[in-house]
DNA sequence: CTGAAAGCGCTAACAG
DNA sequence: CTGTTAGCGCTTTCAG
């Protein structure tokens, strides 16, 4: 197999703790004895073992980030973020996919105890209060930031955008281009959901609106989704002329829908979603959307992680919220700004 | 910290190694204390240390995967097959990011393999015939699959798409269509790239056509650089009536260019991509493309892995090549069809 | 400057 | 069925 600190020792009759201490440049070896071993360290090719590295020194190098879905690009460009970070501190990242289901996100959290990471990034899927698997986290004391959605009840470090904020933006943008009838395609019970759909509501009563209670419904996060709602709103009498949707890819689908039924974004229908993805711009009609800034999410909270990792003492819990910003493109332009 | 089993053994008055064995239900353990065994530990609510565990057994159930670009919807959808078949059987997965950039790919696979991942999924950036980092990783009888681009030198385990088909597939489709000149935004030097580039000669020669040399305009992997490309070809003359991409990237940004400079597609310049990536059909003009089943891709390398890390014996290399498929939409469409 | 002793938490192999 | 011995590959501690 792969040749150890214990091969070179032998081959150079020294013994195995002046290999260890060589090796890692430690300044109690004699230059000479360092180059030696260096040298024949290189001759056999020797390459440290990680593992057992890590079950002295109680350090893995070993992030564990938790995401609901790599394929949405959000969630890609987080995890682009948190590696960039990472890697060019000798840190790598295992990546977890939860798929939106609370019972295996606790369940991967668990494996990724048990492999000894030393830190976690999680946008977590739980929907109810439900805290306990962080605090079993916090109790084993393994450093933990969460990302992009903050369960009401969870008390640490988080990064994530103003959500209230993000609704408030986009429904107060719609109102602005002279929508009347403003709907919302909301998404699924996890913070941000939640919470773009209160700021939905606050701008429609910040401007003295109402809307009927049928001009919310609920999407998951895809497009297909997003096309199954916007079909709902379809059918109401009178039509929505304004739809803030939950996230980017449902406003593509809700697009799809609308252009599908032969009406046309923006005149028929004004849209605007969030998360800003990469693709929006060429989406069929370029996406109007709030912009959270992922790549910086995944940044910050890498940079939060190290912080705490590498803390001797506890640190303070943080909460970094990002402020959104209002994209405008084709997609809710109605008086040619 | 948390609980070891030494505690557990401490605390029943039985040895360390009763409690190793009544953990993993190892078949000589008595009923009764392995019972007593199992309530003690969910007491102390203790979870295995897989560091420990793995330096004695010499698994880590980690598996490596080293791709160019998350963010490229493509490696987005391999990574999300590869971790779907790996979760399940109790494997985790490390993402590794080279960007496109041969000599961090290498530093992350040394890495990966200093961690004792038990195997390795890479699509690689190497664009020499330079095998000499995959010749180390079998030298050490580490499993490797690569996936999407096979270097010409690598003598190894291979699950990708036949690039050259695509290429012709692609090219054929907009001779069919009528395109009398017929340009190739081509790819980087990697095996994908070489590959399409072949196979749009071969169907034009094929098809008894000649296209001047400046219709091979090099582009990178983003929607940027398909701007960029599209731009120079946009100013040859005779300009280009069909365009082949690289990927579905590449061809986005194409058609960006083309509607930009006040052409219409498919009328004036048809274009088709690769990839079929998933946002694909809800750009400005869905985007004609040739499929390669990237999920499967990600599946069916994952289950090639599988067998390697768990086969008794060496198992005979393997080389998978999924057909391609031309999905045609709006942006090469002419004839109504 | 160098090395011997001890141990990280766990399991394989064998003996009782 | 249970326990003992040895060791995975490395580092920490402390004595020479």
């Amino acid at each position: 197999m792969s040749a150890r600190m214990k091969d070179i020792a032998r081959d150079l009759g020294v013994s195995l703790m002046t290999v260890s201490k060589a090796l890692r440049s430690h300044n109690d070896i004699s230059e000479a004895t360092r180059r030696r071993v260096q040298q024949r360290a290189r001759e056999l090719d020797y390459q440290p073992n990680w593992v057992a590295q890590s079950l002295v020194t109680r350090r893995t190098y070993l992030i564990g980030l938790v995401i609901p879905d790599l394929m949405h690009s959000f969630f890609a460009e987080v995890a682009q973020g948190v590696a960039r970070k990472f890697e060019p501190l000798g840190y790598q990242v295992v990546i977890s996919n939860s798929e939106e289901n609370p019972a295996a996100e606790a369940r991967q959290l668990e494996l990724l105890l048990n492999r000894k990471v030393d830190g976690l990034i999680v946008a977590s899927a739980q929907t109810r209060k439900d805290v306990e698997v962080f605090d079993r986290i916090r109790r084993r004391r393994i450093p933990l930031v969460l990302i992009d959605r903050k369960p009401p009840a969870f008390q640490g470090n988080f990064v994530g955008g103003r959500d209230e904020e993000v609704g408030r933006l986009a429904t107060a943008h719609l109102i602005e281009q002279g929508c009347q009838r403003i709907a919302h395609i909301r998404g699924p019970a996890v913070a941000t959901g939640v919470g773009r759909l209160r700021g939905y509501s606050k701008a429609l009563s910040d401007a003295g609106l109402a809307m009927p209670g049928n001009y919310v419904v609920t999407g998951l996060h895809h497009d297909a989704s997003g096309y199954d709602a916007m079909r709902q709103l379809l059918a109401r009498d009178p039509r929505p002329d304004g739809v803030f949707c939950y996230n980017d890819p449902v406003a593509a689908g809700a697009i799809r829908a609308i252009l599908q039924a032969g009406l046309s974004v923006p005149q028929d229908i004004a849209i605007v979603g969030a998360g800003n993805v990469h693709y929006s711009d060429l989406l069929k009609v370029p996406l109007s959307t709030v912009d959270q800034s992922s790549t910086e999410i995944g940044n910050s909270a890498a940079e939060l992680l190290v912080e705490c990792i590498e803390a001797k003492t506890e640190i303070p819990v943080r909460s970094i919220q990002i402020t959104p910003r209002l994209v405008v493109r084709e997609s809710s332009r109605r008086n040619g700004q």
